[in-house]
DNA sequence: AATGAGGCCCTAA
DNA sequence: ATTAGGGCCTCAT
């Protein structure tokens, strides 16, 4: 099981309207320092490509972050989530 | 409060 | 084995 594996895994779970910074993927996926593996990851995911809801994933600043999508978008998701304000 | 520079972890070439 | 890149995080101006 790789890391990428574990992370995918991790953002599955994440439920509708909740969100997850990419720290705390990174912490549960075993390498608590490898948020910038995650992002990685998830951009190339890009999207639920593979019912991966990669936009429930935020920053510790609790900015939405990036999307390969555009973060427009992906704000857009996350209010219809109701996950942001 | 808002930038700038550095650093760690992973994947792909 | 090495290099480059990334949706980041934190510390110090």
């Amino acid at each position: 099981m790789s890391f990428t594996e574990k992370v995918l895994a991790v953002v599955k779970r994440i439920p509708k309207g909740q969100v997850l910074t990419y720290k705390e993927v990174a912490r549960r996926a075993g390498s608590k320092r490898a948020y910038r593996a995650v992002g990685n990851i998830l951009n190339r995911c890009g999207g639920m490509r593979s019912g991966i809801p990669c936009h429930r994933v935020v920053r510790s600043d609790g900015t939405v972050g990036g999307y390969a999508w555009g973060t427009k978008k992906k704000e857009k998701l996350l209010r219809k989530e109701k996950a942001i304000s």
